[in-house]
DNA sequence: ATAGTCACG
DNA sequence: ACGTACGTGACTATA
C-alpha cells in the first residue's frame, strides 16, 4: 500500500442505481477530483455502506481523505454471522440476491495479458463498478436483520465496526524494517545452508533435493534404509515433519542436519529474504494487511506479509526480529502482551474457585497447577512437574486428549490419562465448563464468546465420530481463543481513541492476538505506558479473575519483547 | 491447485 | 482398541 490507484468512484444510494466518476490517471488531477469529495467523505453523519470498507477507507487516506464512517461493512457483518464461510462480494450476492455476478476476469481477463481497471472501456467499468455499489446497498437490510436476529448487532457496531479505522490506521502506519541487517543476516545464512546442505550429501552418498519432502523420505527410508515408524501421508508419503524426524533423530547424524537445513532455509526465503522486498518504496516501511474477517474465532489475520509469524522461539530466528526498528532515533518499540490470556478467560468463564484462586495468589500459574495436580507443596515442585503441568494447561484450551499429552510430554498414554483425570479433580468446575459448554453446543448447534460472538459448529450432532470430537474442540477452544481476540479488540479501539484525543505522535503499528506493538514519540513514552496499562487490562470490565499486562520496550522488536 | 512443512499465538 | 491437539499464512515441490 498503497495498494493500488483509483480509477473511479462509485456510489449508489438507492438499489438498482448507481453513479460512477472517472478518476484522471495523472495523479495530481485525480487527488484534486478525490478532493471534490472531501467534505462529503469526510462527513461523520452519514452511514457509509461498504464491501470491505477498510480497503476504501485505506485507498482514500493515501490521497489525504479520512473517512471516519460510521459504516455498515457487509463482508464484516456476514463473517460475524457465518464465520467459517467466504465473506467475498460475489460469494454473498449469489447466497442472499439470487444474482451471478460477472467476474472481474471478464473485463480484464487474467494471467500475464491482464489488462488494468483503466483500459477497459468507460462503459464496462461504471456497469461492473456500479454493480458492485448496488448489491452492497441491497445487503446491507438483509445483513442486518440477521445481525439483529443472531443478537450481534452490539458486538458488530460497538467492535467490529470501530475496529475498522484502527486497523486501516495501524496499517498505513506500518512498520521500519531495516534492510541492511537482513541483507547480512541472508548472506549468513545461505552459508550455513550451503555448508549443511554438503554435510547431508556427505551422509547420504549423494546430493539429492533436500527440500523436497518426497526425496528426503526416499532417501531416509529407502536408499539409507532407517527404520520408519508410523503411518504414512494420504497420498502415500513417508512424514518427515519436525516432530517424526526429532523422534528419530538418534538413528542418524543425517537427521539433525536435515533439521538444520530446514531451519535455516525456512529463514531465509520466508523472512530475511521477503521482508525487504515488501518495504513500500514510497513511505520506506512495511504495511501489512491486517484481515477482520477470516479467523472464524475472532482473531485477526496478517499477510503480505504476514507478520504475525515472527520467529522467536529459536536463537536463529529471533534474530529477525532486531530488524524491526523505531521509525527514527526520537522514537522507541513499545510491547504489551497479555500474560497467559486465554487460561485466565478459562478460569473466568468457567468460574473454577482454584483456578481463579491460583490467578489471585500472585503465585506462578503453572507451578501452583503442578503443586495441586501432583500433590506436593509449590515450594517442592520439580522444574520437569512445572513443564508437565504447562503443557496441561496449554492443552486444556484445545480440548486435547490424553493421547496427544502423552506424545507432547514424551509419557506414556496411562500417565497422561492419570495427569488429566488429576487436573480435572483439581479443577472440577473446568471440567463442568467443558461437558456444559459441548451440551451447549449440541442443543443450540453454535458456542459464544463473552461478548456474544458466535460460531455455528455443523457436525456437532454428526454420527461420524471423528468429526463430531472435531466439533467438541472447536467448541471448547472458541469461547476461549473467541473472548481474548474480543479483549484486545477493545483495547485497541479504547488506545486508538486516546491517541487521538490527546493529539499524541505515538502509533499502535501491530497486533500479534496476545501482544500490541507501539512505535512511541520518546517524550510520550510514559504517556503511552499509562494508557496502554489502562485500557489493556480494562477491555472487559468488572471480571473476577486478574488481568496482567507485560511491558518492555527497545530499540527492536527483540528488545522490546 | 494441493500437499507437506514450519513460522507464530 | 484407538485416537485428534485450536487458530492462522508463506514457501517449495509436485501433479
Amino acid at each position: 500500500m498503497p495498494i493500488a490507484e483509483a480509477v473511479g468512484l462509485v456510489f449508489s444510494v438507492k438499489a438498482h442505481e448507481a453513479y460512477y466518476v472517472p478518476v484522471p490517471e495523472k495523479q495530481d488531477e485525480a487527488t484534486a477530483l478525490i478532493h471534490e469529495f472531501k467534505a462529503l467523505l469526510e462527513a461523520d453523519n452519514k452511514l457509509w455502506i461498504g464491501q470491505n470498507a477498510k480497503y476504501d477507507s485505506t485507498l482514500m487516506k493515501w490521497y489525504g481523505v479520512d473517512i471516519k464512517g460510521p459504516y455498515f461493512d457487509t463482508m464484516i457483518a456476514h463473517y460475524l454471522c457465518e464465520p467459517d464461510q467466504r465473506h467475498k462480494l460475489d460469494y454473498l450476492t449469489e447466497a442472499y440476491l439470487d444474482y451471478k455476478m460477472v467476474a472481474i476476469e471478464e473485463l480484464i481477463g487474467k494471467g500475464k495479458t491482464q489488462l488494468t481497471m483503466r483500459n477497459v472501456k468507460l462503459e464496462k467499468v461504471a456497469e461492473y463498478a456500479g454493480e458492485d455499489a448496488d448489491f452492497t446497498l441491497q445487503l446491507k437490510p438483509i445483513l442486518e436483520k440477521k445481525l439483529e436476529e443472531m443478537e450481534m448487532t452490539d458486538l458488530y457496531q460497538s467492535i467490529e465496526v470501530p475496529l475498522i479505522n484502527v486497523l486501516r490506521d495501524m496499517e498505513f502506519e506500518g512498520v521500519r524494517i531495516n534492510p541492511d541487517f537482513l541483507a547480512d543476516y541472508s548472506k549468513e545464512l545461505e552459508k550455513e545452508i550451503l555448508r549443511v546442505e554438503q554435510e547431508v550429501y556427505r551422509e547420504a552418498g549423494g546430493p539429492f533435493n533436500i527440500a523436497s519432502p518426497k526425496q528426503v523420505g526416499e532417501v531416509l527410508f529407502e536408499r539409507m534404509k532407517l527404520p520408519y515408524k508410523g503411518k504414512k501421508s494420504s497420498t502415500g508419503q513417508y512424514v518427515t515433519d519436525v516432530d517424526k524426524l526429532t523422534e528419530m533423530a538418534e538413528e542418524h547424524a543425517i537427521i539433525a542436519k536435515i533439521l538444520e537445513y530446514r531451519k535455516f532455509s525456512k529463514l531465509k526465503s520466508t523472512y530475511v529474504d521477503a521482508l525487504p522486498t515488501m518495504i513500500n518504496p514510497k513511505t520506506g516501511r512495511v504495511h501489512s494487511n491486517f484481515n477482520q474477517a477470516r479467523a472464524a474465532t475472532g482473531r485477526l489475520a496478517s499477510d503480505n506479509p504476514n507478520l504475525q509469524n515472527i520467529p522467536i522461539r529459536d536463537e536463529a530466528g529471533r534474530e529477525i526480529r532486531k530488524a524491526f526498528e523505531p521509525r527514527s532515533e526520537d522514537h522507541i518499540l513499545l510491547s504489551a502482551d497479555y500474560s497467559q490470556i486465554e487460561l485466565r478467560l478459562i478460569a473466568e468463564i468457567s468460574g473454577d474457585e482454584a483456578m481463579l484462586e491460583a490467578f489471585l495468589s500472585g503465585n506462578d500459574f503453572h507451578k501452583a497447577t503442578a503443586a495441586k495436580v501432583y500433590n506436593v507443596p509449590i515450594e517442592e515442585v520439580t522444574a520437569d512437574q512445572r513443564r508437565n503441568a504447562k503443557t496441561v494447561n496449554f492443552s486444556i484450551t484445545y480440548g486435547a486428549g490424553a493421547t496427544n499429552l502423552s506424545r507432547q510430554l514424551g509419557i506414556s498414554r496411562k500417565d497422561a490419562k492419570d495427569l488429566i483425570d488429576q487436573y480435572f479433580v483439581q479443577f472440577a468446575g473446568l471440567k463442568r465448563y467443558m461437558d456444559e459448554t459441548v451440551a451447549f453446543a449440541r442443543s443450540h448447534g453454535y458456542v459464544k464468546t463473552m461478548l456474544g460472538r458466535r460460531r455455528e459448529l455443523r457436525d456437532i450432532n454428526s454420527r461420524n465420530a471423528l468429526a463430531s470430537s472435531n466439533a467438541e474442540r472447536v467448541a471448547i477452544n472458541t469461547p476461549i481463543q473467541g473472548t481474548a481476540a474480543d479483549m484486545i479488540k477493545v483495547a485497541m479501539i479504547h488506545i486508538h481513541q486516546a491517541i487521538k484525543e490527546q493529539n499524541l505522535q505515538s502509533r499502535m503499528i501491530l497486533q500479534v492476538h496476545d501482544e500490541l506493538v507501539f512505535d512511541v514519540y520518546k517524550p510520550e513514552l510514559e504517556v503511552i505506558k499509562a494508557i496502554v496499562q489502562d485500557k489493556m487490562p480494562n477491555a472487559i470490565p468488572n471480571l473476577k479473575v486478574p488481568i496482567e499486562v507485560g511491558i518492555g520496550v527497545g530499540n527492536n522488536w527483540l528488545e522490546a519483547h
